[in-house]
DNA sequence: GCCCTTCGGGAATATGCTTTCCCGCAGGAC
DNA sequence: GTCCTGCGGGAAAGCATATTCCCGAAGGGC
């Protein structure tokens, strides 16, 4: 009874338990257009029940030429932001009847056209690109044209977080939602600031780093050069990002942006290795409202997304029919939560 | 050009460009045990190139009767637990040329058996579940068998941290973790102590609330009844557990464990709305060190379990050849993290 | 009462691929 | 020079299912 392997039983079996052809099981068990005999239903229905059969999806995505499939690319799955919208994505497609397939990018364009590629031969309904677009790259107009052409044979392709013409997309307030926090900011009296940019190659940071500066500038407050930092988009290189800033030695900085709160986790770490209180010394703000976000001291200052509802949402967008050209549907709105880490800045400022 | 839908090109497609037989270009491009002429070969790949071909795997999957698919069944993709694990699955399934799908039982065992049940459609080469097993369970001897059948039809099922005869696993030594954490804390000081029992029908927290107290009892300590809260296996539910115990009026606790580390942060943060300072007043150990436990103030003690690699370790064991009966493979090692949320009792304690 | 629909079961075909089987051809042994 | 062997291309037979097409039977209209 060990190696026995014995065949998964098919429909085949199913029909000839219930005296039926194939056709008439098949015809019972996925409800077609045809209707069948109650009879010979319910005859079908036990047979499948006694023979515990479960009907192969390989076979029935040949046979119909289509899948049950949603295909998720994201970055780093172990990523707060990206589990997040896993989740919602995961939750959503589920309720649809859609398995979700998932890989990660690593973050790197060659492998995201790679796994686009790939991911391609499983004939997937939907592909939901949630690995964010970077600024310049080569492989990018070979990926448009790999994703053009998994639409053209009838699959369905939405973008988060990232505006591709041609293109459904679920998008997300970058620039409104940092504007709109740095306002927030000035509000509570800070006038000092410096930010840790990400990678300024992803879009999604530039965005947030653009709305952030904007809104500085709207009320006068500039963002010198040297107090804007390159780095990694990620917790280690927030860290990083809050060394080298304080390497620079700008001792009157009063308020740090970072372009995430994963870098935000990072540069509180680095700031409290250097000896300063992260709120208390310097205010500290980040953007996506992960769940560490509340969990950590002083509680961040940051930009709610709400992560799953757009990994829901992604999945919605893609059950609709067709929008037929980009119209860029109203981005997810954005909310700025002041907590602990910016408690205004110190008195003796 | 919007809707043309043109049907994906397939292999007879490619065949014909390069003037060859189906069969030739099958063999030339997945390189079967028969050999073919390298003109010939090398025709086929410049066709299968110029028409960007990629093989239904559907259709490869029915042919060949075996998949390239990997099942993963975890509680929930948002906790930073399942998606680390997640990410190692999914790192080393595609090392191995495997797709891997996800799915979430949302932490209700009827869910995980349909699932399974789901989820066999797809004639997975592996199935990986990583929920955790519930103690007393109808449904139980229904997943078994279900099971069973799928490793009959040549399956492999691996279960994290779930010991269950019959089944490979990678297991993870929940006890000796909890028993040495409990040790080194009294090794600190610590005399009395308290834990948050998560959800005691889990077999995790029943394994790591044995060996914590074990631990304790080998140096005569002991853990009253009434200082054990049953409550859920979330953050909030360590928030609960915490009030719920703050609520008891037990002022003489040293040290509070809570079964896993996002519950540790929940009952930080439920601490310091009581008014009470974590480390300070109070110091909190948890289990699973995922990132957050170090990005908190203070940063939390914890119980290292090497999440990803396990992950990876549950895939590996896949791939090897059946251990023909569950020699229970060697557990996973655990490592005690003494951080600063357990600085020892107060003095004046 | 006859003809025309409609209903619904079943045989057969299709899906895209792998693999078996057949067969021709070239090369080596004697 | 014949026979045998082995290499490798191509036709064809699967694989598990959905769907088209055919056809008999039943029912209704006049």
């Amino acid at each position: 009874m060990t190696t026995a392997r014995k065949a998964p039983i098919t429909l085949h079996d199913v029909a000839r338990e219930a005296g039926v052809s194939l056709a008439t099981a098949s015809r019972s068990l996925n409800g077609s257009a045809r209707r069948v005999n109650e009879d010979y239903r319910k005859r079908v229905l036990a047979a499948a029940a006694k023979l515990n059969y479960t009907p192969n999806t390989s076979a029935q995505a040949v046979a119909k030429g289509t899948t049950n499939t949603v295909a998720l690319l994201v970055a780093d799955i172990a990523d707060p932001y990206f589990s997040s919208i896993a989740a919602g994505v995961i939750r959503s497609a589920e309720d649809a009847g859609l398995i979700v397939t998932m890989a990660a990018t690593e973050r790197s364009p060659e492998r995201e056209l790679t796994l686009v590629r790939a991911l391609r031969g499983q004939r997937p309904r939907v592909l939901i690109l949630a690995a964010s677009r970077v600024a310049e790259e080569a492989s990018q107009d070979a990926l448009i044209a790999e994703l053009a052409a998994f639409e053209a044979m009838g699959g369905r392709v939405v973008f988060i977080s990232r505006n591709e013409l041609d293109f459904d997309s679920v998008l997300v307030d970058n620039y409104g939602g940092a504007r709109q926090l740095a306002e927030e900011l000035i509000g509570l009296g800070y006038r000092r600031f410096a930010a840790l940019a990400g990678d300024l190659s992803l879009l999604t940071a530039q965005d947030r780093i653009a709305g952030f500066t904007d809104g500085l500038a709207a009320h006068g407050i500039e963002l010198p050069p040297d107090r804007l930092v390159r780095t990694g988009f990620t917790r280690d290189g927030g860290h990083a990002g809050m060394l080298e800033l304080a390497g620079r030695g700008l001792d009157d900085v009063e308020l740090v942006f970072t372009v995430n709160d994963v870098m935000a986790v990072g540069a509180m770490s680095a700031l409290r290795e250097s000896g300063r209180e992260p709120g208390v010394d310097v205010g500290i703000a980040g953007f996506d409202d992960i769940q560490t976000a509340r969990d950590v001291t002083p509680a961040l200052t940051t930009v709610r997304i709400p992560l799953e509802e757009v990994g829901r949402r992604a999945i919605a967008r893609a059950l609709l029919p067709s929008p037929e050209s980009g119209e860029p549907a109203t981005p997810t709105a954005t909310e700025v939560m002041l907590r602990a880490s910016t408690p205004g800045p110190r008195p003796g400022g």
